[in-house]
DNA sequence: TAAAAACCACCCGTTTAGGGTGATTTTTTG
DNA sequence: CAAAAAATCACCCTAAACGGGTGGTTTTTA
């Protein structure tokens, strides 16, 4: 690319703020257009900024980051987000997610990686550091040691997508009874009595 | 570590096999026990050879790679699988991580990417590439352009969840005939009839 | 060849779902 | 500030689904 990436720094400790402005100003390829202590102060700059790429901190005085996120998406459709934090809980890394962040980098990571993280997300690519990750390859991994067998497990997973005992029937080709015989199996070792809590055991303990 | 980090390649394209082994096994870190040309032909070999980290391709003659995942998970616990592929659907990837895979490189991954991939693994983290890192980030993000309100979201993910409208109303503290108001215009909003398919719908949209 | 899993068939009463039609109050937004 | 959108609540109705109980057979797996 010919231009320079405009990037804005949004973080409220200073000598990091003012540390990753030295480090990524060094590099031709970006350009540091502003830098902020709290996304309070940003707000009203961000649009004459005009930032392909936002670093942005979580934890902050006043508007936190994870709330930042859809603000800054809205005014800027196209801008990237980047968090860089040092928070890395499962539920601050989904939340993050969810609220439309296109990257996700914990604050162990050096220049190189930030930078290589810039231009990844540029190239449409998403970016996260080894321990989200981590995180995130987890959330998918299912419990070996489930109770439920293969059907019952197949059979719950399509009650959690609203499937009546009917439909499933008609979709496995074997017989209401037979599903409500599984359903009731089910409920046995799960030690519940209705859909809504089986399911939230289920997926508590990763059996789906 | 002192000792050296047994590893095992399974991949069918011999071109590719001798290159990673020629590769990896430069780097003093390493140590290729033994490579294969399918998981079939391993599969005996692989309690043996005892490795640490196991790459592991996808399109193999016979089992393919992600049915090879549980089996190798069964009869090495606490080996870490690296998929090594071309495919980056999400379907692929969601499947691997499903059966546990603990990273998931594709093969424009360089040397470099690869080595430091198969050291984060062993340290505990999840690794995956830029690529597949989009696919599972986008997996999270929801429909900016949902035409559901903030409440019918939270109701429909509710009901996703199991829970029926009289559970959703006592936990939002409201009256059991607003969760209806709000669910039939759910309905109408996602031109559907019944939870199921508005369940699958809205997912299918992801706006929720 | 046992044990586990998957399959099927009835009974029963209670709960839930979904369609229709109306309304009021609060919040958002131009 | 005024109009629009969202959120709230009420009452009609029927059919469908749920969940508990108790019994069994066939197939698959260890």
């Amino acid at each position: 690319m010919t231009n320079q990436l405009r990037i804005v720094i949004i973080e409220d400790d200073e000598v990091l703020r003012k540390g990753y402005e030295m480090l990524l100003s060094n590099k031709e390829d970006f350009l540091i257009v502003s830098t902020y202590g709290s996304f309070d102060l940003a707000r009203k700059q961000l649009k004459a900024d005009a930032p392909q790429v936002i670093l942005l901190d979580i934890n902050m005085p006043g508007t936190n980051g994870l709330q930042a996120i859809p603000e800054i998406k809205k005014s800027l459709p196209n801008a990237y987000v980047i968090i860089l934090t040092v928070f890395d809980s499962p539920e601050t890394v989904f939340e993050a997610l969810n609220m439309g962040a296109d990257g996700y980098l914990t604050k162990n990571s050096n220049t190189e990686k930030i930078t290589e993280a810039i231009k990844d997300v540029c190239n449409g690519g998403g970016v996260m550091s080894m321990n989200v990750a981590r995180i995130v390859m987890q959330s998918f991994q299912k419990n070996l040691n489930s109770p439920l067998t293969k059907r019952e497990t197949e059979i719950l997973q399509r009650i959690a997508t609203g499937q009546t005992k009917i439909q499933i029937a008609n979709d496995l080709f074997i017989d209401q009874n037979t599903v409500r015989s599984h359903v009731k199996n089910i409920y046995i070792k799960l030690d519940v009595n209705s859909k809504a809590d089986a399911i939230k055991t289920a997926k508590q303990n990763r059996f789906i």
